[in-house]
DNA sequence: AAAACACCCTGCCTGC
DNA sequence: TGCAGGCAGGGTGTTT
């Protein structure tokens, strides 16, 4: 569900009451998130109750909290996959359902990790550097991508250019929705190899920043449910331009907008502005 | 090596 | 109205 303008909102919308704040107690619901895996509860003991959070970062879609207890320094990585959310809630509040992990904060708040669908991760390391989820990551596409070094890993993929965008591995933080509305702002057809696309690279790398500034300006995408740490919806739904929009007209051209679907995910582009070749 | 596919899970929407 | 089937914004592991 959330992508890098998402996440970097609920980032944003939680900082600022956890950053300093200590953890004084840690619960789960014992079932299993992400390929399987339970939630760690000896590492929540022994790691995070107690500790304080020194800060709340964004790498990719994934959200890191650092904590310290002590001398001891600990990384919670978080990922919200399709439908996680991570909020900021009164002790007091009903917990909704699917709720998973809840950290005690001071003053009666608690920051709590829902997911209905459990394709989200919560886990707890020693450092960064165990994390091999961020390991591998591509650049941040807002913070350390050069048009050569962008250039230079198009030039070496003869995947569709939006299976390479999508890859976490060459550029970090694009999903379904903010790639097609890339593309289409780049003109640029979805299933056109990576490798072909060099003329047009400045245009492209200039539309992906474009798409995710004004998606963070815009406090996230909700298409349907989601919501930053504070329970607001997102507003950038308006600003899509071909995202969810098959058969209705394109705002460039007035042609139809279609959708394909690849390896089980819906693409939307137009025809006739985003050309093959 | 890289692409295609299955799979994890629940909720919501559509159409019969 | 009820229910089956399809679909969803993500990532990983396996197979080709």
């Amino acid at each position: 569900m959330p992508e890098l303008p998402e996440v970097e909102t609920v980032v944003r919308s939680i900082s600022t009451l956890l950053i300093n704040s200590k953890i004084e107690s840690a619960w789960t619901s014992g079932l299993p998130l992400h390929m399987q895996k339970v939630v760690d509860a000896d590492a929540l003991n022994s790691r995070v109750v107690g500790a304080s959070v020194k800060q709340v970062r964004r790498r990719g879609k994934y959200i890191l909290l650092d904590l310290v207890r002590g001398k001891t320094f600990s990384v919670v990585l978080i990922h919200l996959g399709m439908s996680g959310k991570l909020m900021l809630s009164r002790s007091s509040e009903a917990r909704l359902p699917h709720t998973h992990v809840v950290l005690g904060l001071k003053g009666d708040c608690e920051l709590r990790f829902v997911d209905p669908r459990r394709f989200g991760q919560f886990k707890v390391a020693a450092s960064q550097a165990e994390l091999k989820e961020i390991a591998d990551m591509g650049p941040e596409p807002l913070d350390d991508l050069s048009l050569e070094t962008f250039a230079l890993s198009l030039s070496k993929s003869k995947a569709p250019i939006k299976a390479f965008l999508l890859d976490q591995r060459r550029i970090a933080g694009l999903g379904n929705i903010y790639v097609s509305e890339a593309l289409f702002e780049a003109r640029v057809h979805p299933s056109k190899p990576a490798l072909k696309v060099k003329r047009q690279a400045p245009a492209l790398l200039e539309s992906v920043k474009l798409v995710l500034r004004k998606g963070i300006e815009n406090r996230g995408t909700t298409l349907r449910d989601y919501v930053d740490g504070k329970g607001v919806a997102g507003n950038n739904k308006h600003a899509l331009r071909v995202y969810g929009r098959e058969g209705e007209s394109c705002t460039r051209c007035e042609s139809t907008i279609r959708r394909s679907v690849d390896a089980g995910r819906s693409t939307f582009y137009c025809p006739v502005c985003q050309k093959r070749l």
